[in-house]
DNA sequence: TATTTGAGTGAACGTTCGTTCATTCATATA
DNA sequence: TATATGAATGAACGAACGTTCACTCAAATA
């Protein structure tokens, strides 16, 4: 991956940037290794040369992408914390969740980078650190309202069902959209 | 599609079956569009045109795979039948459907079946039709096991979960999808 | 036995791919 | 102001892609 940090002009910055969003807007429509460096340079209204100076090759902006798309669930977490009662705060996480999990665009984004961590490990590693992350934050909460099993696995299993349905109905209509979200807050909570 | 059906010499049908393992082979390896037709050739040792002949072309070759994938889960649905008490029946679904998502080779495939659905509609029909099946067996055997809460949608998030979690820990070690195992028969089973 | 059929082959086609390069140009630096 | 830097450009490169083709040949059909 080329430098993040030094002191770049900010217009440099913004057009990185800007790469960065005309690719995601690529692979959510084409799938990673269907859409050609041509196409995002298209996209990004940059030249085919130009974006290589900006990132080292493909793969970096590939990875770039699947490293922001976990770092974007930070506002999940947050509802998680606070002083309020524990089902509250579970209730909160499933809603705020299972939204990520059901729009489309992050739908097709998870396929995506799901296959691609299968075998690229740096992927891999990049989802399950932010995984675990959910994990952490959710421990506390689960050991209250599921006591009595152990908290990891059911935190685990909780996630696994959250973004299994999400991707699942991501495509369906608002009935069985409503329908899973209600499943899902049927069954966690308490 | 080439037909299915017609007398084709044995000898041609068997060769057909065996390109069919051998793509699925290279998908697993390298996964749908990082597999060339030349790739598959050489693994199923037969000539780059001859392929053509028992394929119209790849997306035929990725479709058949896919609905192959699908088909290959009537083991799991049978069971859910029988007259054995529910919760025999279901704990051994979960065993069997858990040990089928979890194997790593179905893992790979199921995460690259996915990231096609989202863009190639018949093969997304063809993972629909296979897990509405799968619904359907399950919706008895939840009807008695969790009653009070609609069992279509907790079907649905009976099997998000055993997937979600086959694949999570495809790559992990014995001692951690041992735990998967039994969090789920722990959190399924009344 | 003569003939038709269909599966085998690999070279060849046209296209697209990721990447590099010489060059231009605007801006920051001296 | 003169100079150095790095971003922008699109042509060019070699490789790989999916597919087609003329052809060979063994086996089924007549």
């Amino acid at each position: 991956m080329q430098e993040k940090a030094g002191k770049r002009s900010a217009t440099t910055m913004a057009r990185r940037k800007h790469i960065v969003e005309s690719a995601a807007l690529c692979f959510i429509e084409q799938g990673f290794h269907q859409t050609s460096v041509r196409d995002i340079a298209k996209q990004a209204n940059i030249s085919l040369g130009g974006l290589y100076n900006h990132f080292e090759n493909k793969t970096a902006l590939i990875a770039e992408i699947a490293a922001l798309e976990a770092e974007d669930l930070s506002g999940v977490v947050k509802t998680l914390t606070g002083n309020a009662p524990p089902q509250k705060r579970m209730q909160r996480f499933i809603n705020a969740y299972f939204k990520a999990a059901s729009g489309k665009a992050n739908a097709i984004m998870t396929a995506e980078i799901m296959a691609e961590s299968m075998r690229n490990p740096d992927i891999a590693k990049g989802y399950a650190v932010n995984r675990q992350a959910l994990v952490d934050a959710l421990l506390p909460v689960v050991e209250i309202l599921h006591p009595g099993t152990p908290p990891e696995p059911r935190a685990q299993l909780i996630l696994d069902m959250i973004e299994g349905a999400g991707i699942r109905v991501a495509f369906e209509d608002t009935k069985t959209r409503k329908a899973a979200r209600t499943a899902l807050l049927d069954w966690i909570l308490p």
